[in-house]
DNA sequence: TACAAATATGAAACCGGTTACATGCGGGGG
DNA sequence: CCCCCGCATGTAACCGGTTTCATATTTGTA
């Protein structure tokens, strides 16, 4: 940091006050309009900036917000905190950016440190949230929205329609005809891969459909997964004719693994993912997938905190979904006869 | 952020000073055994955490540093801020996030911001870094390093190996036998899409091979260039039997169409990406690529600016290299006869 | 034994803003 | 003419730490 001018130079260049200066600049109080241009040229000649960490230390506001997500990696959460921090710039606010990693030590550690770096309020994406890890962001008593997180919280939360995503992508598998349908899902005991587990299951009780524990493979969501998965499903015979991922990173592992057998997509099965990640457009077949809006997600937390900061609302906790749209794509055709 | 515990509560409490608890928190200075027991059992009934900001307006230490990314979406940087991230919490320092989408005007805003929120230090991410940034910059007179900006500037940067890349997977192409090799570059004017054009340009010549202007598409660093490109190299007969393509995400765009166009890959046309990002694996042939190590760019960036930010090394500005190195996967092949 | 050095602690100033309170001046209403 | 109010500004306290300086006690040593 090193140090730079400060209010009380700006004031004796201006032969002012700082108070008159303080005043000015935050259009708080009188002043001259004669005095208010000296101190405007003198600001400009200084090129002087108010110090945020002194206005912080006695407004008790710091215009800065932490955000917590598992895994900035993960296009998801990166286009998410490209969305956030545009719009809390836009308001003000600067973004603390903190990477969880999904363990819940580091979200305790990431709660330590908004603590005494002093935010105004956490933006907390987790894909399974901790006990501790509520009972500590109730003890801070800051403005918290949660993100994504399917487990129920007495603070504002923004997330997806439960169950609704793999409800539409599998519902769109049954239509085309399916019935030996598969689900590759993600992390066993998290509530988000109970979420989209459900969703599968639900579509298939609807249609009357017998779910087939064999065609039911649990792991994780990434693509590594998604191979393991792959590796199951071509050993099982008959085969699927049609699988459901949880999420796009497992479709695609799993079509890799496909394609590297000569299983053809769609020829052979058809493959959904969920999540509408940028790569899944660009793959061969394109992915169908069901979009996870990330920037409406984004909007709706930064919009539904800055209320909490603000004291624009003060009522009880709210929860914001986002819906999903499925996005027909290459990967899904009606089951060959 | 709210009133909280101060270091005079717990002074009270503990019978003592509030210089005392800070030199016992601190471990400057002199402190009875007795007394630091006492104190330190109050600082943990209360939970008290030292103020940051209090500290920091008298220290002129803020222990936070800004991170400017020109695309956070771009899986190199997410991975890199990731790493970023955790290398700099081990320090005890907090990351600012900046998106500056690779526009100057959000890069100048992006310094003034810096400047008033008072940060230790600026990792500058940039694609093309323009003479008002570096003047600001050098008016700050802050540790600042750049990354992957290839643009000579008076600060320690890291970046790849100039013309490294492109020229290692032109190279490789030219060793399965390819003659008619096409190169789909990036943004033209930035330095970086340059020094990929180089190092594919240099393959050709070292091999003798001539450079056909006609396949040479430039247009930008993203998917949907890479689908235009596709669609420009499908028309042209004969058609290159390799691409040489500036990124992974031009080449798995081109690829796309291609496919979609019943031209095989690597059957018909090999292909190579650069950057190695997380869905080149994925996809289906799997892409053959050059890395370009995310992790190692933010180790060599944090640790160059920590060196500068605690006085550890103070000579002229320093330059680190990241080495690549070529991953050979399914989409590249000999030509056909 | 006496004096210097080491140990232990507190008072108060300071960092750079904001803000409550005091003050002075000019004008309008009674 | 006096009083009160709106305007304009200054003084000083305050936010929560750190740090300098002073002071007191203990320890070490000549």
């Amino acid at each position: 940091m090193g140090k730079s001018v400060t209010i009380r130079d700006i004031a004796k260049e201006a032969g002012v006050s700082a108070a008159t200066v303080s005043r000015f600049l935050n259009r708080t109080g009188y002043v001259d309009e004669k005095t208010g241009a000296r101190i405007a040229a003198e600001v400009k000649r200084f090129n002087y900036r108010p110090s945020r960490i002194a206005q912080s230390l006695k407004t008790k506001v710091s215009k800065n917000l932490m955000m917590v997500v598992p895994d900035i990696q993960n296009p998801f959460y990166s286009r998410m905190a490209n969305e956030m921090q545009h719009l809390v710039f836009a308001e003000g606010y600067t973004i603390t950016l903190f990477d969880s990693e999904g363990k819940f030590e580091s979200e305790m550690k990431c709660l330590a440190l908004a603590e005494s770096i002093g935010v105004d309020g956490i933006l907390f994406a987790s894909v399974a949230v901790h006990q501790s890890v509520l009972r500590e962001l109730g003890r801070m008593n800051l403005p918290v929205v949660m993100i994504n997180s399917y487990d129920a919280c007495p603070f504002d939360s923004v997330h997806g329609v439960r169950n609704e995503g793999t409800y539409l992508s599998a519902r769109h598998l049954i239509s085309l005809g399916h019935r030996r349908i598969g689900f590759a899902g993600g992390a066993v005991g998290t509530a988000i891969a109970a979420s989209r587990k459900t969703g599968y299951l639900h579509a298939m009780q609807e249609a009357g459909l017998p779910v087939d524990r064999q065609l039911i493979f649990e792991m994780d969501f990434n693509s590594d997964a998604g191979r393991k998965s792959g590796t199951y499903f071509s050993a099982l015979h008959p085969m699927p004719t049609a699988i459901c991922c949880a999420n796009d990173m497992i479709a695609l592992g799993l079509q890799q693994v496909l394609l590297e057998r000569g299983i053809s997509v769609p020829g052979d099965v058809s493959l959904t993912g969920m999540d509408n990640v940028r790569y899944g457009s660009v793959c061969s077949p394109p992915l169908t997938t069901v979009t996870n809006d990330s920037a409406a997600f984004a909007k709706e937390a930064v919009q539904a905190l800055l209320e909490r900061i603000r004291g624009t609302y003060t009522g009880p906790p709210r929860e914001v979904l986002i819906g999903r749209e499925l996005i027909v794509r290459g990967s899904t055709a009606p089951p060959r006869e």
